[in-house]
DNA sequence: TAAGATAAGAGGGACAT
DNA sequence: ATGTCAGTCTTATCTTA
């Protein structure tokens, strides 16, 4: 086993397979050069983080009671400890709103997770969804719903790849509910989306075609001229994207039906043929 | 069997009431 | 707030090559 600190990667010495891709260092992420530096960054505690209900930045009261010396505390302050440690309990997780909050970061985590998004755009949902707590947005509503379409939110401002169905395949909740609350959401935060690009999505689909490098290349070339003809508005950019590719199959004689195409792109067949009979006509493609 | 055609229905945006 | 309209997409079924 070889193990490379710069990415983190563990391979394998004999035959290269890569055994793990991250590996968590649990070193400082400073770096000092004299016993000064050193002294003076040297913090103790957890990160901050925005997915924890609190920040993270609570205090907790020990519950042995001891003080700093490990010694017994004195009757009277054990007594003092304890009722300190209650209050600070129901401060804690007690408020509604932090009971609220600390649901609505976990159900987060849960979707994030299934999703394999990135802790970027997971923090991002977080904020969000804290936002939408302080418009009171969430007063009336489900919390899942609404923890859901931040995530979505959030993927969507990072040109994450994910789509509303695949989201909400991962909850309780039905497309319908979640997509009510993204725009919401994306209404009252006047959250500035970046315009879908079918560009993006064609790999994705490509990839789970295993389809050839060529052929991907001619459909992102279909779409450049769509997009530049603007026949692209208002259409799925998922359709779009399936419609190019399947015109690239045709053209570079890549055996493909719409049928798998369809079924890699989540959209139907009868809307890949629309798409795939317009950017024919608009883009006067002979094949 | 793949692709095309047709029709009915759902959901949401724009716009008027 | 509620209703209507045009346009998109889905589901289902039938036809064609």
């Amino acid at each position: 086993m070889i193990h490379d600190e710069d990415t983190g990667e563990t391979v394998c010495g004999s035959c290269g397979l890569v055994v793990t891709e991250s590996v968590i260092d649990g070193g400082p992420e400073w770096r000092a050069f004299t016993v000064e530096e050193r002294e003076s960054r040297t913090r103790v505690g957890a990160p901050m983080t925005y997915s924890i209900s609190d920040m993270g930045l609570s205090t907790v009261i020990s519950p042995a009671d001891k003080d700093a010396h490990g010694l017994k505390l004195p009757p009277d302050t054990r007594l003092q400890m304890r009722r300190l440690r209650i209050w600070q309990a129901r401060s804690r997780i007690y408020s509604s709103e932090d009971r609220n909050l600390a649901q609505a970061m976990s159900e987060l985590d849960l979707l994030a997770d299934r999703l394999h998004l990135p802790l970027l755009v997971k923090e991002e949902a977080a904020v969000i969804y804290r936002k939408c707590f302080d418009k009171d947005l969430v007063r009336g509503r489900s919390i899942s719903a609404i923890a859901a379409a931040s995530l979505y939110a959030a993927c969507r401002l990072n040109q994450t790849q994910r789509t509303l169905r695949e989201l909400s395949r991962n909850t309780k909740m039905d497309l319908k509910e979640v997509s009510r609350a993204y725009r919401l959401i994306q209404k009252e935060l006047r959250l500035q989306m970046p315009v879908p690009s079918p560009l993006l999505r064609v790999p994705k689909i490509a990839a789970m075609l295993g389809l050839r490098e060529e052929t991907q290349r001619r459909a992102v070339d279909i779409l450049r001229r769509a997009e530049r003809l603007r026949f692209t508005a208002g259409k799925d950019p998922m359709a779009l994207a399936a419609a190019a590719l399947y015109i690239a199959c045709l053209m570079s004689e890549e055996a493909c039906t719409q049928k798998m195409i369809s079924e890699a792109a989540g959209v139907t067949e009868v809307t890949i043929r629309n798409r795939y009979k317009n950017l024919k006509e608009d883009l006067k493609i002979d094949i």
